[in-house]
DNA sequence: GTATGCTGCGTTTAGACAGCATGTC
DNA sequence: CTAAACGCAGCATAC
């Protein structure tokens, strides 16, 4: 039960240091942290209670760290809110937490005062091969935590061995192995079309004398002494960029706009003509409008293309609601029971993009239900569902369900829900909703440049909802400064809907829903100057939980 | 009766960079 | 199909 990584812990603690133990799990992480916090006799109540609180309804990953904090002992992944990141780093630097259990998330970039660095495994899994060997750069990485200068004048890092001949194995890919070379990933293509259209945008590339100019420079051509394979991709990028109209080719046939209506044509195996190859001087590239705003976005072009697409199928919804998808459109009152609503093919649409991955996974268990969900709205989706037996249906499925979670949030479901539902932590849907705002900033972009004006509304109200995560009826009150979810769901639940509600609304009233100084702030922006607040018959705020 | 532990089985499996413009509880 | 280990359910054991 006592496990050597157990013993290393609790030793490294008698010496007075301290330790990180890298795992190849989250669930390893929580869970070895778990087990040697209940070995300690540490005791921290104040970090108990800051680490649970940063969020307004802590999960039971916020209480599962809390518990391990307070015994001294912390796991460290990407789950976890930046705060609570932020505190557990603080408090190791203190030298109040004394382990952290972590995943490759503190691997790098982080100097801390670790004396000891424990690995416990050197495998991960890999989709293609199952527990792999990590990289050595990666085990060196890690081994580099311990002993940093600042702190340290000695640091230690030992790796677990479960049997005598992986420890020879690892001794010897390890500890003598080199580590591996660093590769250009330039020529994967959404690398490439997507500097391709930067550098397009940019001007940096005008013609074929500035392209191979540039490319010649990259470390790419430097590694692989192979421009005929990068020109063939880059030849292949660039014609679809025409094809997408993100930039315009003239002076050379082979890449015209000529065919740009067929796209099988390039994705055809002869996607590159001998001739394409060695294309005639005088080949100029340009921007268009939508090409060069798509650079500044920093958008994937096949996202952008992607969100074009949906825009103009939404477009064709809203312009003719007699179109036969339409009405199937779920309009009527059992609708309400759906958990998705109108934003929902847009969320999906933003769900379905390189740029969201990795999308929440589809467990086997949730198979049916997301699938009735996706029936339930397969009408107003903004794009076509894939064939079942694509090799892209399982992603089609999780943009759905990453969709329903977008949903869940912007209908106040609490985090700690959405942990249970979706198995996504917190850390992670602050990601997400970061990734979420910055796509729909961008629809909204490329919807002005496509002169589509009645749709731009219904994405910047999306928008703000992803934002703040409530539903549309709170909007008008978080217009207001100092008002948030909390505070509008607290006021509208009271009755006060809108800004002419508060208005009309007592002060002291309000000053009992969001509490004085809040209140005050609320009535000045209104335009209600008060002087003084009464102050309450009773103390504090009321209760949200209470509604 | 209840807390604890063991076994077997099914299920899951690390992380993080972009735009924009500031202020939730 | 690859592999380890987690979580959970069901059940045995110790008190």
């Amino acid at each position: 039960m006592l496990d050597d990584t157990h013993k290393l812990a609790i030793e490294t603690i008698n010496l007075g240091k301290q330790a990180l133990i890298f795992v190849p799990s989250r669930a390893s992480a929580e869970k070895t942290a778990e087990e040697i916090s209940k070995l300690t006799t540490i005791s921290l109540h104040d970090l108990e209670q800051e680490v649970l609180k940063v969020i307004t309804f802590p999960t039971k990953q916020c209480r599962r760290l809390s518990h391990c904090v307070k015994k001294g002992i912390a796991f460290h992944h990407s789950g976890l809110t930046s705060p609570q990141k932020e505190i557990l780093e603080r408090e190791f630097r203190a030298g109040r937490i004394k382990i952290i259990c972590c995943t490759p998330t503190l691997a790098a970039g982080l100097s801390l005062p670790v004396y000891r660095v424990i690995i416990k495994s050197l495998r991960r899994f890999s989709e293609k091969s199952g527990m792999d060997w990590i990289p050595v750069l990666e085990y060196l990485q890690m081994a580099g935590r311990a002993g940093r200068p600042e702190y340290e004048k000695l640091g230690e890092a030992i790796v677990i061995t479960k049997t005598e001949s992986e420890k020879e194995e690892i001794y010897s890919r390890y500890i003598l192995g080199e580590p591996e070379d660093i590769y250009s990933k330039l020529a994967v293509e959404p690398v490439l079309r997507t500097y391709l259209l930067s550098l397009i945008s940019s001007r940096i590339i005008r013609d074929e004398e500035s392209m191979s100019k540039f490319f010649l420079q990259t470390f790419w051509a430097h590694q692989f002494q192979d421009l005929p394979r990068l020109t063939s991709i880059i030849n292949r990028m660039l014609k679809l960029l025409s094809e997408w109209q993100f930039v315009t080719v003239s002076g050379d046939d082979n890449i015209s706009n000529q065919d740009k209506n067929s796209l099988a044509s390039s994705n055809g195996p002869d996607f590159v003509s001998a001739s394409s190859l060695n294309k005639p001087l005088g080949m100029k590239v340009q921007p268009t409008a939508i090409g060069k705003r798509i650079s500044e976005l920093y958008l994937d072009p096949l996202t952008a293309r992607h969100l074009l697409d949906c825009l103009n199928q939404l477009s064709n919804q809203n312009k003719d609601p007699e179109t036969p998808e339409n009405l199937t459109k779920p309009n009527n009152n059992s609708s309400q029971i759906t958990s998705a609503s109108d934003s929902f093919p847009l969320l999906q649409m933003i769900s379905h993009t390189l740029e969201m991955r990795p999308l929440l996974r589809t467990k086997s268990k949730e198979q049916d239900s997301i699938q009735e969900e996706l029936t339930k709205n397969y009408s107003i989706l903004l794009e076509h569902e894939p064939n079942v037996y694509d090799l892209e249906y399982p992603e089609f499925i999780d943009s759905i369900k990453t969709a329903l979670f977008f949903c869940g949030w912007i209908n106040e479901i609490g985090e700690d829900y959405l942990l249970d539902k979706y198995d996504i932590r917190p850390g992670e849907i602050k990601v997400k909703l970061e990734i979420a705002d910055w796509l729909l900033y961008s629809t909204e972009e490329l919807a002005k440049l496509t002169i589509r004006r009645e749709d731009i509304n219904q994405i910047r109200k999306l928008r703000l909802r992803i934002k703040y995560g409530v539903k549309e009826e709170l909007l008008p009150l978080l217009k207001l400064k100092g008002v948030g979810r909390i505070r509008a769901r607290k006021m509208f639940n009271q009755g006060i809907k809108d800004l002419g509600d508060l208005k009309k609304v007592d002060p002291a009233n309000l000053s009992q829903i969001v509490g004085r100084n809040v209140a005050a702030g609320i009535k000045k922006q209104i335009g209600d100057e008060v002087k003084e607040i009464p102050k309450g018959t009773r103390k504090g705020q009321l209760s949200l939980s209470k509604y």
